[in-house]
DNA sequence: TCTGTCGTTGACTGCATGGTCAAGAAGCTA
DNA sequence: TAGCTTCTTGACCATGCAGTCAACGACAGA
């Protein structure tokens, strides 16, 4: 590969890292050749398609995130608040990062990268949703799918509703999780 | 105005009320245009605009049903039961009708129509849960605007979500449902 | 420096949508 | 039925996006 190309593969890397950020996986590709400073036909001409970018990059991008929610949760004691806290941490992840949220709801269901960052993260859910439920501080009605659906759902919200304050999105999400609880 | 004209007008009004009953308001006026047998054209003379034709028809299409909310509701005894069955009903609406839905979600801020509908049932919810709140059986830190959000948000789900079955739906806004009580 | 291969460009196609308007069709009245 | 007025048509413009490719440009080995 010639000096040049590999210059602006690495830019395109770069940049798509940048706008991917803050703007999700579907932000138009000419955007991230405008930041990488080249044109739309070298991103797929490099690439081979807006899905091999996103591919090249999402692990950098996403992997992180979700792997400190998991160190961080199962670094938690009692299963009502491991379980609660993955919950409220993944939710707010994706109100925080556009382009975690899009992982976690499937926007490209045929990538591998994407699919394995998703199942990384709902694996993990699941075994605390079991632990809480053994324990019997979760309904028991609760199902795994249920869970996934959750998750979805305040995606699709986070992406439909971007006017509401932070705070009351966060103030929002425990009326959910006490709604998950068993009460005696 | 001409009798060709008048046919048409009740004709597209009558294919409006079909096309978005299913659709939604949201749906290309081309299909509009296909079930009326008439030219897209012809919708823009009469109407002015999409919204003139939505307009003229959501008064037909959505009162109905949110004034049998309301008046079911109405019936019912006992502060919670009222409560949760008002959001319920709604939150089912919201599945089984689409152009009801985008009421709900202010589809269309600035059409008055669209606004007094969605105030009529957002006004019945608002003194659902004072009365709620007051008899203790609804927790007091969910305001006006938290009912909203939680209609709004219900919107969001029921558009991008289209697979999930009316069952599970329903089983799951009463997670939803037990979160908003007062336990103890 | 020359030259051929690799690389990049940006205009182009295709698709879906909202909305417009000149020209032709149709109804109505005298 | 003639002719005027009203109506309708559908091709057209504009927007925004994905993805393609012929032609031009630049690197690097001889």
């Amino acid at each position: 590969m010639r000096a040049d190309a590999r210059r602006n593969v690495e830019g395109i890397r770069q940049a798509a890292l940048d706008v991917f950020r803050t703007g999700g996986l579907t932000t138009p590709l000419d955007e991230v050749a405008r930041a990488a400073g080249v044109s739309k036909g070298t991103i797929y001409h490099r690439f081979g398609s807006r899905t091999g970018l996103i591919d090249a990059v999402v692990e950098d991008l996403v992997a992180a995130r979700i792997d400190t929610i998991i160190e961080t949760v199962d670094a938690l004691d009692g299963p009502l608040p491991r379980f609660e806290e993955y919950l409220r941490r993944t939710w707010l992840l994706q109100f925080d990062e556009p382009a975690a949220n899009d992982v976690l709801m499937r926007v490209l269901p045929d990538s591998e990268p994407l699919t394995t960052l998703f199942e990384r993260a709902c694996h993990f859910g699941r075994r605390l949703l079991h632990e809480a439920q053994s324990a019997g501080v979760v309904r028991d009605d609760i199902t795994p799918d249920d869970l996934v659906t959750l998750i979805l759902e305040r995606g699709v919200i986070v992406r439909a509703c971007d006017q509401q304050t932070r705070d009351d999105y966060r103030r929002r999400l425990d009326f959910i999780l006490r709604g998950l609880r068993t009460h005696r």
